[in-house]
DNA sequence: AATGAATGAGGATTCATTCAT
DNA sequence: GATGAATGAATCCTCATTCAT
């Protein structure tokens, strides 16, 4: 039909232009700690609610949901490739960095089980690419003689692998996991913490 | 009113009986393709669908969506249950039937990762009774020497990480990455197989 | 996430499955309604709502706008080939009908203004085809002197001439001008009435 | 504080108004193409989107939907006012102008299809004012023996039938339909041109 | 006077779940 | 016992309109 002529009630303030760096860091965060606590299928509305920010606003600055899980794994792929990059950087030390990012995010275990699976839903196109990312990184810096340079396939194989071991409540209990799926595969991981200085 | 002289007494709702078996095996069996092929986050209706009935039917066979997946889900642990109760079972066998049904469902995946993660959604409380079950099975044939049996959580962070490692569109695909990862845990696999008799 | 747990509540009872036909019936003349009054754009929800049914009632009918759009108007359509089928129809018997139907909706006017005009947002596909069908019902019947069997065009261009001229609040008025232009074409046209029998 | 030596005087902000006119230009240039592309129902912030200005502009300018299309198509009708105001200007030239801006804007046939009928969406109120507009400009250069010059309405019905005939996604298409519908009527039209200077 | 961010209503569509027949 | 219709909540997405800067 026609338009919507909204209500004309009261209208809860509109901060101004200043604040749209800050509902897009209210977003970053809200969707940072929505997709940890139920993952990539997470409502956006979700996401919405908790920045405390009309829908509109997230679809502003996020043309899509592929947009939003982007921003947010872009940041958390971002820090291990920077761990990578790193003066002095082995890869006992990048592979703290990604546990680290497991045991915080289940969005970021989606991305790496996401691995070569397309089509599943859920599992969407940008996975494969930021999965990608994450291999490079890991790769630059597999020395030759390692446990898991042997096949081609293996690198990710296993973090694919530590990805599954990741579960539980508590950040703790995820991080006892991940060594301990570390350790099975007779790999050393370096400090299990963020790379953002 | 109407009579119905049947053969020579009257069955008291006998065939009402039968044909609640056969949905219910259809309801089964239809859940067990479509959560292979769309998740547990299939949409009941495709399962009752597929399985030719009303969707009353399947509510009445399955009060809620988890009893739905438990029973798919109880007659795959089943089958690990039997493998194991088999004569002459060891553990490298059952693992294969284990690890066959990981390449098989979607859905046998996500209990398995559940472990003790509940609140993640499709992820709830049955998954870990089912996955006791598949550990009591795999720890009764456990012998003491085994690269599993060294500390009390391994053996399930296992399962979990294989879990974590299959992913692939085919099923060849899921069953070579399967191996790969028993491979770097250095756990020894039997054949990939169901145990359907 | 999950799913929709629906809020327990009451629930405005469900009239069993004896509704299904008289709800069928209940949007087909909302759907009439609403079309007639706002065009083929209306929200489907305000057919729904006119219906007095939910809107999954009308998805359920329906699986999508066209489907709406296309009963609705398949109706419409209907009674001028049967006014072309009836025994003894002249062209200007069935011009009436035609006009009848001019003067009731605008959702028909839409589809007649359609013509070849594919593409254009809330002109689509399926009205091409209706349009279609009323002219061969015309030309079926359309005698070789007939001012309008000229050129190729000028039935249909003619009969979206009438549909351009049919505006007005009441069926009266839309009538008068719906007859002053036939008259400015020049071409007769029998009593403007439906052909329901 | 910081002082602006300009030329000699200061000009009170002189440069703001003429940056004013030239955004409203800008805004009706843009809206006429959006229109014509998209249909009345077009987006407004697509329009200020190609002005190349903020959406609040278009709201200084215009105070809602209703006043952008009328300034528009304000400029149309004054285009066919000032066609029936030239030295020599005769019905069926007046016309050819009447037809070119049929043939090229969706939204010029809206408000001529409006007519008298308020209600329905987006043929709102104003457009009955511009369509009297036009009515007046060709009434005045109306013979008295002319086929149109009749009946009361029958000038402003044919203006409808034809814009009713008005369809086809090339100009050209519409412009074949718009004569083919004029020569119908018998009516004789000039050629088909804008009168812009 | 311009900018463009934010709000929030509206409409589409999908499903879980209940319940008359 | 089975059927399948109905309900309605939830999510997605799009825009009109306001307003701080």
């Amino acid at each position: 039909m026609t338009q919507q002529p909204t209500s004309d009630e009261r209208r809860p303030a509109n901060e101004g232009r200043k604040a749209a760096d800050r509902n897009r860091a209210a977003l970053v965060t809200a969707a940072r700690e929505v997709y940890a606590e139920y993952g990539l299928d997470a409502p956006l509305s979700a996401i919405a609610r908790r920045a405390g920010v009309g829908q509109g606003v997230l679809y502003r600055h996020f043309p899509d949901r592929a947009a939003v899980a982007t921003a947010i794994l872009d940041e958390n792929v971002g820090q291990i490739e920077r761990a990578a990059a790193a003066q002095g950087a082995d890869i006992a030390g990048i592979l703290g960095v990604l546990t680290w990012h497991q045991t915080q995010s289940t969005a970021f275990i989606d991305i790496l089980h996401a691995d070569g699976a397309a089509g599943r839903s859920g599992i969407p196109a940008y996975a494969s690419t930021l999965s990608g990312r994450v291999e490079r990184a890991l790769r630059a810096h597999l020395p030759d003689g390692h446990r898991l340079a042997a096949a081609e396939d293996d690198l990710m194989i296993a973090v694919a692998m530590v990805s599954g071991a990741v579960t539980g409540p508590t950040r703790e209990q995820r991080e006892h996991r991940a060594l301990a799926a570390w350790r099975l595969l007779g790999v050393e991981v370096g400090p299990v913490r963020p790379f953002d200085r």
